[in-house]
DNA sequence: CGTTTTATGTCAGCCTTGTTGACATTGCCA
DNA sequence: TGGCAATGTCAACAAGGCTGACATAAAACG
């Protein structure tokens, strides 16, 4: 099943990188760095009774105000029972909006209220602080690296979704 | 909370790849990343009964053969009730296996069985396959950058465990 | 107009995997 | 011997995934 020049030998050259030992450290390096990826949020979420689920809902909604449940179904990609209990809490708390679609009335447009605006705010100013701190530390090009390889681990239909957030704000 | 060059204003320079813009894409691409990282053998894992949490335990078992409940405890960043869980029933289907110390005989020692070697192989050669295929992509440049801020992105003792883990077989 | 499809919400139940607290056992060590 | 450390286990609970079934409203279609 694992074909190419790792397993074994390498085929001297530049390809070094792709060892299995590299690659075992690749996977490692992923896993030791999402949980601190979390961790900040994890830690405000936590004294509010919300969950990671929570972040992400908040997130995406702040990222593309009005989106609907369908497609923010899409990208999270879980099942709208499970974004629903999520996104039940937010409104009840007064922290999301649900407003019934003009054009399309089945459609709920989805909307952070002042509060949630400001718990979205807390939430990505902790994350985006370590990121920063890291992205300063390791330098631009190491963080183009990072990005590429990022984009290239994703499933292509989440990178294109990736990719369709970055330039509209859809 | 966000101080440095970002939120509003850039200083000019070189520092277009620290504002809040670039910061976002970076923390979106973790989430995308990542689920594609775990996709493969969540696949797997699922087709035998078994979660994220096995996974977590057949690899570290594997990469340090013969580690301690503690240290796995450590590493992993659970409670001793969680982990034990999930290695009783690897324990129980004959995949790991656990011996009692020799020089000191509280601690069990843990061992991947052939049978447990066999399925870590099936999961890490999915998992090193998507890592080969965006590394090769990405190309040997990105892939260092991509490992300099994702270690950048860990807790310090997280990221002391890490390099330890490189560095020796423990 | 009637039918079908779509978007959403909701109820019920199940599973994994995390948590806390309590307690028992074993064995190292001072 | 007494204290502490390593481990295991029981019970209970919560978050957040999942499936299946069903309800409603509105759009779309023929």
């Amino acid at each position: 099943m694992a074909d190419g020049p790792t397993s074994g030998g390498q085929r001297g050259e530049t390809l070094l990188y792709l060892t299995d030992e590299q690659l075992r450290k690749g996977i490692e390096a992923m896993f030791f760095a999402y949980k601190g990826f979390t961790s900040d949020p994890d830690r405000i979420l936590e004294s509010r009774g919300y969950g990671r689920a929570h972040h992400r809902a908040i997130h995406f909604i702040h990222r593309s105000h009005g989106t609907t449940v369908n497609n923010l179904l899409a990208i999270l990609g879980v099942t709208k029972q499970s974004l629903n209990r999520v996104l039940r809490t937010l409104i009840e708390d007064g922290l999301v909006e649900s407003r019934v679609g003009t054009r399309d009335k089945r459609e709920r447009h989805l909307y952070l209220t002042a509060e949630g605006a400001l718990l979205e705010r807390e939430l990505s100013d902790v994350q985006q602080a370590r990121m920063r701190d890291a992205f300063r530390s390791a330098g631009p090009a190491a963080v183009a690296g990072f990005r590429t390889v990022l984009e290239e681990m994703m499933d292509p239909e989440m990178r294109r979704r990736y990719q369709r957030l970055s330039e509209n704000g859809l």
